[in-house]
DNA sequence: ACGCGGATGCTA
DNA sequence: AGCATCCGCGTG
């Protein structure tokens, strides 16, 4: 395939990596310095699909009652287990792909949970086709074949990006079931984004 | 084996 | 407010 116009300013947009070491915290501290970053997707043959983080929470290792590593070690959740910078990526509601990114050290099961990104690439998309932990990997093309997978290189990386002018702190969504857990301020997002998936309040009533 | 319910999104 | 749609996980 030709690089064209497009793709070149794609590459020029794009900064080295985000190493190792920035995913090796706590995933607290990890999701508000992603907002901001991008998101890229090489997917073969393909032209590459990039979106700026505007949305995020954390899940923050087996104490968290609405983390997945909640219950211990299982199939499903090894991938929690695995190096800062690995992609953790499942099917929730029997058909929407979540993405999430692993923090910490291996063995201690951090994530962070990808809830929107503003598309950057293909240019002329909808700034609202990404407003939610689904529809993002949907425009990214990114599913549980991703899962396991290294950060830290193609196919997908994230990317240094201009950080918000401020970032608001809420409770995570649709954890409700998790005790305390369900009021930690563990949700992070630009305030000034359009992509951000829900209002500031909530859609209950009129008022 | 079987049943339950979920880190959602679209439609009414 | 309701539903689509499927898999992981707990229980028998």
């Amino acid at each position: 395939m030709v690089p064209d116009v497009h793709e070149t300013r794609i590459s020029a947009l794009l900064g080295a990596p985000l190493p190792e070491a920035f995913y090796r915290r706590s995933a607290d501290e990890v999701a508000p310095d992603l907002l901001g970053a991008y998101l890229a997707v090489h997917p073969a043959g393909q032209a590459p699909r990039v979106g700026r983080v505007v949305e995020v929470e954390a899940y923050v290792g087996e104490e968290d009652a609405a983390c997945h590593a909640h219950k211990g070690r299982t199939r499903r959740t090894a991938t929690l287990y695995g190096p800062p910078g690995t992609a953790y990526v499942y099917l929730v509601y029997g058909m929407h792909e979540l993405f999430n990114i692993v923090c910490q050290p291996e063995g201690v099961p951090h994530a962070v949970l990808v809830r929107a990104v503003e598309p950057v690439a293909p240019t002329g998309a909808d700034p609202r086709a990404a407003n939610g932990p689904g529809k993002l990997t949907r425009f990214l093309r990114i599913d549980r074949g991703h899962d396991g997978g290294s950060l830290l290189a193609p196919p997908i990386t994230l990317h240094p990006g201009p950080a918000p002018r401020r970032t608001v702190i809420t409770p995570r969504v649709g954890v409700a079931y998790s005790g305390r857990w369900a009021s930690a301020p563990l949700r992070y997002y630009d305030a000034d984004s359009p992509a951000v998936s829900r209002p500031p309040k909530g859609r209950v009533g009129s008022g």
